[in-house]
DNA sequence: TTATAATATATAACCGGTTACATTTCAATA
DNA sequence: TATTGAAATGTAACCGGTTATATATTATAA
C-alpha cells in the first residue's frame, strides 16, 4: 500500500502539499495539484483512516447501541442509521448490549478510547453518570427511544403516554369491557409512559385494579407468558394493549393456545409498528412508531453536533399513529 | 486522557517499560510491572486504540455486509458475529446493502483503505472481481450463507440441497400428493440447491412439471404474492417448501385468506429457523439452520486470518435440523 | 531596480502507541 | 576481583497522516 511519502515523492512535492492537495486545504498552485493527483492515481493511493484519525482524534465512525437487534424495532431503526451515515461519509458500529449493564458499560469505556466521532445510544441501562463521562470527553449524544427521565443530550422519543390512550380508547371503542395492559421493562421510560396512557383511560372504571397490570419484558417469549397469566387471573378479559408488538405477537399466540378468537373473544393492540405485525395472522393493529424517520433523525442531529459544534440540546417528541389491523376489527 | 507517557511519568520509568506491562511482552521485574500497573489505574488509563492501530497496521474493526437488516436471520447472525467480535477487542462495522450491488461495491471501495481487519460477507452481488480486489489486498475475508459458486475463500454454507431434500421429504410422509416450492432469489446459490433438493424429492412423481416452482425473492410480500400464483395455477395444491421462512410467513397469510386450512388443507414448510418462524399461529416447520452458530464460525475464522496469517481458505458446510411444527402437524 | 506583500511549498513537530536495538544492572562463573 | 551473559530497562525510530511555522517564490508597488 502506498503511503503519503510515496506519493510526494513520485510527484516531486513535500508529504504536507499532498495532504493539502487531498485535502483541499490551503493554496496549491494548479500544476501542483494535477501532478499530485495523477501521482495518487498512478500509485492507487488511498490515505490510511487509521493514521488521520490518529492524527485528527477523527475515525469518522460512530456507534450505535442498541439494547436487542433481534428485537425488529432495532434493524429498522439500525437500517435508517446507517443509510445516512454512509451518505455522508460515515461508518456504524454496531454495539448490541443484550439488555446488560455490564456490556453497555464495556462499551463506554471502550468506544472512548477509539475515538469514535459519536454515540446513537438506545438503552435503558443507561445512568447518568455514564452520560456525564460522555459528556466530560466530548463525545457527541444522542439518545432514542429508551431515555432517561430527565438530562441535557439531544434525544428521540415517541409520544408514549398519547400513544398509550389511543390503544386503550380504541379498545374501548371496539366494545371491549375488560381491558388488561401488558406493559414493558419495568424501568424503562417508555414502557412507563404508555402504561399511563393505559391508565388515562382505564383508571376510573369500576373493574380496574392494578391486576390487569401485567410486567413483561419487550419479547414475545415475556409476551406469552404474562399473557397466559392474565387469562388465568382474569377470564373475562376481552381486550389487552400491549406494550410492544413483540409482546403482542406473544399475546396472540398465548390466545391461540388458550382457545380465545381474535378479534370477538379478545381484542389486541401492539405498538412500535415493525413490519412484522402486519404479516402476522390475524395482522396486529399498533401504534406506529415512524422507526425509519427516528432512526435518520438521530443520524443527522449526531451529525450536526459532529461537524457544527452544534451543541445545544433538542428534545423531539415525534407523533405515533394509529394504525387498525385484523386483531381489534371486530 | 491519560496517556503512556503520562503512566510512564507517573511510575517513573520509560513509555517501553509501559508498554512491555500492558502487552505482557518481554521481561518485566515485578515491581516496576506493580508500580507500572498501579500508574495505570491512578490514572484511569486506557491504550488508545487508534495509535495502536496505527503501529500495529490494525484497526481492530471488521465490517459486516449484510443483504438485508430486516431479515431477522441477519440480525441473528449480527449478534453472534459482534459477541466474538467483542470478547476479541474487535469491532463490528455494520454495512447493509439492501441487496444492491452499488452499495456492496461502495463498501468494498471504502473498506478497502486499510480501514478494516477482514469482512465478512453476505451478498449474492458479489462477483469474482470484488472478491479479487479484496484478496489482492490481503484483507482477510470469510463469505458466508450466500457464497459464489467456487472461490478460494474460507466460506460458511449448510448443507442447503440435503435441507430441500428433507423438508419436501416431510411434506410427501405427512401425505401431501401435490407439493409446489417457492424459491428465494434467482440467483443466488442456496436457493439453488434448495431448490435442487425439491426436484430430487419430486421430480419423477406423474403430476410434477417446472410450473409447481414459483420465483420469488427472501421476503414475506414476495412470498404472499407469489403463494397466490400459485393457488391460483394449482387449486389442487397441498404442500409447499418455502426457500426461507419469510417466504413461508408470506405463504401463510396468503393461505388464510385464501381460506386453506393449515395444515391440513395446505402444509407449509420453512427454511432458515428465524425466531420468528416459533412465534406465528400456527408456528411454521421449517429446517434450522445453526444460525448464531454460523456468525460465532464466521469470526472465528476470521480473527484466525487475521491474527495468524492462516490463509488457507477452508470450507465449511453445516448440517440443517428438521423442525417439527404446528404447520405440517396433521 | 528594490522593497514588500501575497502566494506556494517545505520542514519538522505531533497524534499515542510498538519495538529493534542500546544500555544498564546484577548474579554466576573464572 | 574481574569477566561474562542474562535480565531489566531505556532510547529513539517508526507507523502514516495533519498542520503550525519557516522558507522560497512570485507579483506588486515604490
Amino acid at each position: 500500500m502506498a503511503t503519503i511519502r510515496d506519493v510526494a515523492k513520485k510527484a516531486g512535492v513535500s508529504i504536507a502539499t499532498v495532504s493539502r492537495v487531498i485535502n483541499n486545504k490551503g493554496t496549491i498552485r494548479k500544476e501542483t495539484k494535477e501532478t499530485v493527483q495523477q501521482a495518487i492515481k498512478d500509485l492507487a493511493y488511498t490515505p490510511n483512516m487509521v493514521a488521520r484519525g490518529l492524527s485528527n482524534r477523527r475515525s469518522y465512525a460512530v456507534a450505535l447501541i442498541v439494547p436487542t437487534i433481534t428485537n425488529p424495532f432495532f434493524p429498522e431503526m439500525a437500517r435508517a442509521v446507517e443509510d445516512i451515515a454512509r451518505e455522508n461519509g460515515y461508518n456504524v458500529l454496531l454495539c448490541n448490549t443484550d439488555d446488560r449493564r455490564d456490556r453497555l458499560i464495556d462499551y463506554i469505556d471502550s468506544l472512548s478510547s477509539q475515538y469514535v466521532d459519536g454515540i446513537i445510544i438506545n438503552s435503558h441501562n443507561i445512568m447518568r453518570e455514564d452520560l456525564q463521562k460522555l459528556k466530560s470527553l466530548g463525545i457527541p449524544l444522542v439518545m432514542m427511544d429508551r431515555v432517561l427521565q430527565d438530562h441535557d443530550f439531544t434525544s428521540i422519543t415517541v409520544k408514549n403516554r398519547e400513544g398509550g390512550r389511543m390503544a386503550t380508547e380504541h379498545l374501548v371503542e371496539v366494545g371491549c369491557k375488560r381491558i388488561a395492559h401488558i406493559s414493558g421493562l419495568e424501568d424503562t421510560l417508555n414502557a412507563t409512559h404508555r402504561m399511563w396512557g393505559y391508565r388515562d383511560v382505564v383508571s376510573n372504571m369500576p373493574w380496574f385494579d392494578p391486576s390487569w397490570i401485567g410486567m413483561a419484558e419487550f419479547s414475545v417469549q415475556s409476551g406469552y407468558q404474562v399473557a397466559k397469566e392474565l387469562f388465568s387471573r382474569h377470564p373475562e378479559i376481552d381486550g389487552i394493549f400491549c406494550s410492544n408488538d413483540l409482546i403482542a405477537i406473544g399475546a396472540l399466540k398465548a390466545a391461540y393456545e388458550w382457545g380465545k378468537k381474535i378479534p370477538n373473544e379478545l381484542a389486541i393492540v401492539g405498538f412500535d409498528g415493525i413490519d412484522m405485525s402486519r404479516l402476522t395472522v390475524p395482522s396486529i393493529t399498533t401504534i406506529q412508531q415512524p422507526i425509519y424517520h427516528m432512526g435518520q433523525l438521530a443520524m443527522k442531529e449526531l451529525l450536526k453536533q459532529i461537524e457544527e459544534r452544534n451543541n445545544e440540546p433538542k428534545k423531539f417528541e415525534l407523533n405515533v399513529d394509529f394504525v387498525l389491523r385484523e386483531s381489534t376489527m371486530r
